[in-house]
DNA sequence: TAGACGTAGA
DNA sequence: TCTACGTCTA
């Protein structure tokens, strides 16, 4: 979002609420929330150092939410697509996945947005913001390591159930 | 374009007017030039035959355009791309050369879309129907089989250089 | 499920 | 130049 001020560009954004859904990538784009047109995270360089601002779940990689809190959030890279034709490597801790660990190392707030199917037609739904809590490495079924960004949800936001109950 | 009127699809698009330009690939969508978001060939089941019925030319292959009103548009297929990393192949003539093909039998109108660069920003500009005139079979770099539709613009459009003129 | 003249940022 | 949790149609 080269656009956009720089310093505006973490957080919250000013006019999107949480529950809002969007059925683009590019228009998590206009409106600010994700620069990245396929990547799921997205960075900045803040003070000297990248840290992740905005994650896109599309469940394409083996995300996991444990409870409407949490998230645990893969590394990208290694072919941890689903279907991928690529030979599976490690992760490495580079790009979005150092950003992930910069944002965890600065308690950064991180915008989730989540892509929600099943309701007639897929939206991707704007979840609020969380911090990463901590990384840990697991395994593909290949045996490759995979990053996993524990994410929490920041306090005192509405819940998205409830935010996504007014539709 | 599945949303629209089947039998509308073909043709000159309500609204467009020669010289119209469109930053994006999915504002040609939108707009009913052209449904898909990456190939360069578009085309519809009309009487029980693929037809071609517009064609994007982005300048990633190597078209050529000897006057204001022809065009020799490549094939797609068999890594025909400019810096594509695939192993080259022979050019078939299936879905979007078959359609080309289909088209030049029928006598059929295409739309032609031409990307332009280095007016400040790269813009896709509207140029008017064509027809496909013959299909010849040219070789690539590495000696393989690239089909060039010669396509001529209908008379009686007005001219694309005389809209452009007007922005 | 695969193919395709995309698109923005690092 | 390359990467990336895209998107539509066949």
């Amino acid at each position: 979002l080269k656009w956009m001020d720089p310093e505006k560009i973490a957080g919250s954004v000013c006019g999107v609420q949480i529950g809002d859904k969007f059925k683009f990538r590019s228009q998590l784009m206009m409106v600010g929330l994700h620069s990245q047109p396929h990547s799921g995270i997205d960075y900045a360089n803040i003070e000297g150092q990248n840290v992740a601002i905005s994650v896109v779940d599309a469940r394409r990689y083996s995300n996991e939410s444990g409870s409407s809190d949490t998230l645990i959030y893969s590394g990208h890279g290694g072919s941890g697509l689903y279907g991928s034709n690529v030979p599976p490597e490690d992760q490495k801790l580079i790009r979005g996945n150092m950003a992930m660990k910069n944002s965890m190392d600065k308690k950064f707030p991180v915008r989730v947005m989540r892509k929600v199917v099943g309701f007639g037609k897929d939206v991707y739904v704007y979840d609020g913001l969380y911090i990463v809590e901590k990384c840990t490495q697991g395994k593909s079924e290949e045996g490759k390591i995979v990053f996993k960004f524990h994410l929490k949800r920041l306090p005192g936001q509405p819940s998205l159930h409830s935010m996504m109950m007014k539709w």
